[in-house]
DNA sequence: AGCTTAAAGCAAAGACTTCTGCAATAATGG
DNA sequence: CCATTATTGCAGAAGTCTTTGCTTTAAGCT
């Protein structure tokens, strides 16, 4: 990615990388999460596991780098239907819509597991700027608007915090909480 | 706990459970808590490693036993200021105070990991009672008031999320939370 | 193209975890 | 108080994960 002079970030480490990420997202889609072990991803993967310990050290480790890339790779392009609530309703669905899908929420609490006293994550920030699209869109309209705060903290929190305890999310939920954000404006 | 015909919860049970417990305890308080195996649970319990096994299976029912008993195991009166913001304010600090404690983080994603499908969850009941009571309280002085999903969701969610996450969450976000949510009624 | 060396593969040793009989202990019921 | 039997302790076996030194491969540079 960048002017590394010692390192090789080359063909064949990240043949290994990729291979290592496809495994991980395969076991994570065939529901053994939590039985995953260093072994059985290097089988997988067709890699030798002493690659794996001597890169990432431990499952930890792996398992957060791989969430953090799944989780941040996003395709969606922000809604834009001429009003916030529209818009943030459209966001909060599409949002819902990836985090219950099964293989997302393994990677969101494989993160939990991992963190230790880290400040801001890549995920996060990436939703906050894309509140930050839509908000400054509706005040250039001359609509109330919520700050970006508030919508993290009354839109996607409430969302991520249901998803990783394992309580009912679905699009009428992220409804609701989109209505309660606008009436705080 | 109830009558169970064949079982013998008597002394001797109890004893290895408290002792199991109370060493899942003191590693999570250590900070090693990812780093439990059931041989060093069991070695610190001053247990036999085979009990464990026998009685739990694995360790992932275990921490999820140990850590819904220490979560909802709350001694906490709640406050009573005469004001529904006030008592919101003084209770969300409570709480923000009490899963901030890295032994309670700890435990709250040692919850998430062990999760699959389920519903409820006694921690989330006990907060909506509480929430219920301060409330019913507010109404019954004529106050305005949210629902206790709306402080659930807006109060309580972000907060857990944030302490789940790593992310900062001290005394005035919890203040913040809680005037957001006063805002919405 | 040839050289250097970061990174992966290989294999064997070591450590740790988990399982399985069998013996010992003590909680319940008569 | 005695008999029953759920539950724990013990020890050894089996299986799995992790580490380590060395060899092989190929990316980056001149």
């Amino acid at each position: 990615m960048s002017t590394t002079p010692a390192r090789r970030p080359g063909g064949r480490s990240a043949k290994v990388r990729d291979a290592v990420y496809t495994a991980v997202g395969q076991l994570m889609g065939e529901g053994k999460a939590d039985r995953i072990t260093i072994p059985l991803l290097a089988n997988r993967a067709g890699v030798n596991p002493t690659s794996i310990y001597r890169r990432w050290g431990d499952l930890d480790t792996l398992l957060e780098e791989v969430a953090v890339a799944a989780l941040t790779k996003d395709g969606d392009d922000l809604p834009d239907t001429g009003s916030l609530r529209g818009d943030l309703s459209a966001w909060a669905r599409i949002v819902i819509d990836d985090i219950t899908q099964p293989r997302r929420t393994r990677y969101l609490r494989a993160m939990t597991s991992a963190r230790d006293e880290v400040l801001t994550c890549p995920c996060w920030e990436q939703r906050r700027t894309q509140a930050k699209v839509m908000l400054d869109r509706a005040r250039a309209r001359g609509e109330q608007a919520p700050t970006e705060q508030q919508v993290l903290d009354h839109v996607i929190a409430p969302m991520y915090h249901h998803v990783v305890f394992g309580l009912a999310a679905d699009r009428d939920y992220a409804d609701q909480l989109v209505h309660d954000v606008i009436t705080m404006a």
